[in-house]
RNA sequence: GUGGGUAUAGCUCAGUUGGUUAGAGCGUCUGGUUGUGGCCCAGAAGGUCAAGGGUUCAAAUCCCUUUACUCACCCCA
């Protein structure tokens, strides 16, 4: 028997509409915040995120999927959506056309890791980014938005972390104090944390291991060291928050590993879900758009995870959908009027009534099972004695309550369907 | 890539120290008189006990291998 691909999933319909009412709301939010939806394709040129996200990234060194297609080209499903976002905006020029783009997406991202709580290898994201300005009130509004949706769903247990990366100068000079800071002391660094001196030496804050964070904990902190100015937008984040009642703390330690965040980073955890607490992260990207374009272009943005978001929500038990309904379910009294039956029940279709009936010929008592089973407001029984008067008799499930009504009166037969 | 756990019906799980035709609940289907649901009752269908090998008179049960799933590390959403 064939079975999914290891981390994929099939999502079956007894749980769609928890999928529908979570993605309506995300539109619902988006649009107040008057941001547009794009959707770019799933798949682009390797180059892409080699370039966009970087060579150093774990994301890049070892998750992507990547291939080469009939015509040789290198190929890769995105592993996330903010790169090939901002490469439609440089290929299109959206940011000549206006000054600040505001766009969210909702779509499936691909990383081929070993999954476990949390973490599938085709999982979806949603997300914003506001391309085209540097005020850091968009950096404060992509916290705001973010926060608004996971409170909005019912999530409680919501922990909001923020930090700044200063801008590539500070963050320069800042490396090297933390390499002096490092230089005697790099014997006790796990291996993990050695390859990184060299790579991103960022990352070695992110180490969960005792011995690496012993030696951290005394280590000069980034935000100890921006620039002024860089300092000063950091403030003013803050105050936004603070203003907009979004609760949050400052993690110095948050440096994220893609290698396009500037200033702004933030991370959304909750202690409700497995070890993949991370339920969105985000922050202000203003080299991207040179890494792989032509210009600069300063942005801001987030992604947060939907199956993490939904494991939340399950685990405390919110997100409450109403049951599925159907406003009709027609019994059948006779079976020698088949299509007579259906064909009353197309009509009701027609006329935007929810309908269902049986399609194997059921006993009476067997269709009203299962009118009950899928949740009927209302039954009609067609056919008998009835029929031969031109009559139908429609009974509520609730009350049990059952009157006639003429088989041709549709427009009194809806209206007490909808009743 | 590295560890740990699990694998018996569509689902959730029982299955004694190896011992006859492998069980339950839920779900599915049928029925409980002539044309009526929920609750209840009765019956039926449904299993290569993950796969392969070994030990044994005898294996779902013990041993080995493989596979799948799962959790965690790494990292990220």
């Amino acid at each position: 028997m064939i079975k999914t691909i290891a981390g994929t999933k099939d999502t079956l319909p007894f749980e769609i509409s928890k999928w529908q009412y979570f993605e309506n709301f995300v539109e619902e939010v988006m649009s107040r915040f008057n941001y547009k939806e794009i959707r770019t394709p799933v798949f682009e040129e390797t180059s892409l995120f080699a370039r966009g996200i970087g060579e150093s990234t774990d994301i890049v060194s070892k998750e992507m999927y990547t291939f080469l297609d009939r015509s040789q080209t290198s190929i890769t499903l995105r592993p996330e959506m903010t790169a090939s976002v901002m490469r439609s905006v440089l290929e299109h020029s959206l940011d000549k056309q206006q000054q600040l783009n505001k766009l969210y997406y909702i779509s499936s991202m691909f990383r081929q890791e070993r999954p476990q709580a949390g973490r599938l290898r085709q999982f979806n994201q949603f997300g914003a980014e506001a391309i085209g300005l540097e005020d850091p009130l968009l950096d404060a509004e992509m916290i705001i938005i973010a926060y608004d949706i996971l409170k909005g769903l019912g999530l409680n247990s919501l922990e909001v972390k923020i930090n700044s990366l200063g801008v590539p100068s500070s963050r320069e000079n800042y490396k090297k104090l933390l390499r002096m800071y490092l230089d005697d002391k790099k014997g006790g660094l796990s291996e993990e944390s050695k390859k990184r001196l060299d790579s991103n030496i960022l990352r070695i804050f992110d180490s969960k291991i005792e011995s690496d964070q012993k030696i951290m904990e005394n280590a000069p902190l980034l935000l100890e060291h921006l620039d002024d100015g860089s300092l000063e937008k950091f403030e003013t984040v803050k105050s936004y928050l603070l203003k907009a009642g979004v609760p949050f703390e400052i993690d110095p330690r948050l440096v994220r590993g893609l290698d396009y965040y500037t200033h702004t980073t933030f991370e959304i955890i909750s202690r409700n879900v497995g070890s993949q607490s991370a339920l969105c992260g985000g922050g202000r990207y203003d080299l991207l758009a040179s890494e792989i374009g032509d210009r600069l272009i300063p942005a801001v943005g987030f992604a947060a995870g939907m199956e993490r978001i939904l494991l939340a929500c399950e685990n405390e038990n919110c997100l409450v959908i109403p049951e599925d309904e159907v406003g009709v379910y027609i019994v059948r009294l006779n079976n020698d009027l088949y299509n007579e039956t259906y064909n009353f029940a197309l009509q009701l279709r027609r006329n935007s009534v929810k309908a269902e009936l049986d399609y194997s010929r059921k006993s009476v008592k067997a269709q009203m099972r299962e009118a009950n089973k899928i949740n009927a407001r209302k039954t009609i029984l067609f056919g008998g004695d009835e029929y031969t008067n031109n009559e139908i008799v429609i009974k509520d499930m609730k009350s049990g309550v059952q009157e006639k009504i003429g088989l041709s009166d549709i427009e009194k037969i809806i209206s007490i369907i909808e009743d």
